[in-house]
DNA sequence: AGTACTCCTACCAACTCAGTAGGAGATTAT
DNA sequence: ATAATCTCCTACTGAGTTGGTAGGAGTACT
């Protein structure tokens, strides 16, 4: 079986490695190998990933011997909605009903009169609804419900 | 910028030749030659999708010369959450919150801990929502009212 | 100076997608 | 009977994406 409208794994590596920052707020930079090896993930892969959430503004690095990742914005200023979208593109499911990344579908006649698109539009509404609602905050306080708030295991 | 969360090719033929295939029920069998045509899909390709179509047991087909495809289920009973299933695989963006093909993703240690996973169940059951309740039948309507009943052309 | 980190470019194997090619088999019309 | 016209089926292909690796330059602390 394909899944073919599924989250890449870059998406889940970058969201674990989200969660995990947030969680480790306030304690200085961490490093790459560390997230790495806590999380599963290989590391030349996680270098790119992070990188890009750098080059997005949502997190900051530092360099040299103690340097490291750390987040930049608030966790509540950072959707669910915004990192999906930064990771894998476009919510819609079809590109002529995207808000943040219109194109007419190229093999569709007019696309006022199609369909498709009606029923599309609403399965992209409902899932930018929550999406874009749903801030890293309150997936990181849902973590910590699941795992148990004291625990330092860091399961996500 | 990538699409990784789209709709394929494939799917949107399948679903444009179904609606096509609705709006002419009763009429006999539909040669793959007249929808390839009257939709622009390449010959070639819609046959192997036709055959999909038919082997799900949605269509039915007829050999020979005056042959073709049609109908067999009622458009009131096909849904376009089994179509895109069908066409696409699951709903879900991640395995662990599949209803019709769930499996543990292999880089989760501990499933009900992951927060991930209940934030993409959230959406998964919006999408599933919408698409399980939404029939061919009501697509066909829906065309018909954007294109206007009486017109037989067959923007989809 | 040495060490340990980020940053950056280039590369790669495996897989998927969107088709094509060619023909076997079925059915009808002549 | 046979030609014509359709579906059915297998195999192949080129382009693009995914999920990484390799190697090293640049940066900062000790």
């Amino acid at each position: 079986m394909v899944y073919s409208l599924m989250l890449s794994r870059r998406a889940k590596y970058g969201l674990r490695s989200l969660i995990y920052l947030t969680k480790q707020k306030g304690q200085g930079p961490i490093q790459i190998r560390e997230i790495s090896e806590e999380l599963a993930i290989p590391r030349k892969f996680l270098e790119a990933i992070l990188l890009d959430l750098r080059n997005d503004g949502i997190l900051q690095s530092r360099q040299g011997k103690i340097g490291g990742y750390f987040l930049e914005r608030s966790p509540d200023t950072v959707t669910m909605g915004h990192l999906v979208r930064l990771f894998d593109g476009p919510l819609a499911s079809v590109p002529c009903v995207s808000q943040t990344a219109y194109a007419r579908c190229d093999d569709c006649t007019e696309e006022h009169h199609c369909a498709i698109r009606w029923v599309m539009k609403e399965v992209r509404d409902a899932s930018a609804r929550i999406l874009d609602q749903t801030t890293l905050e309150q997936v990181v306080e849902k973590s910590n419900q699941l795992c148990g708030r004291d625990e330092i295991e860091y399961q996500i």
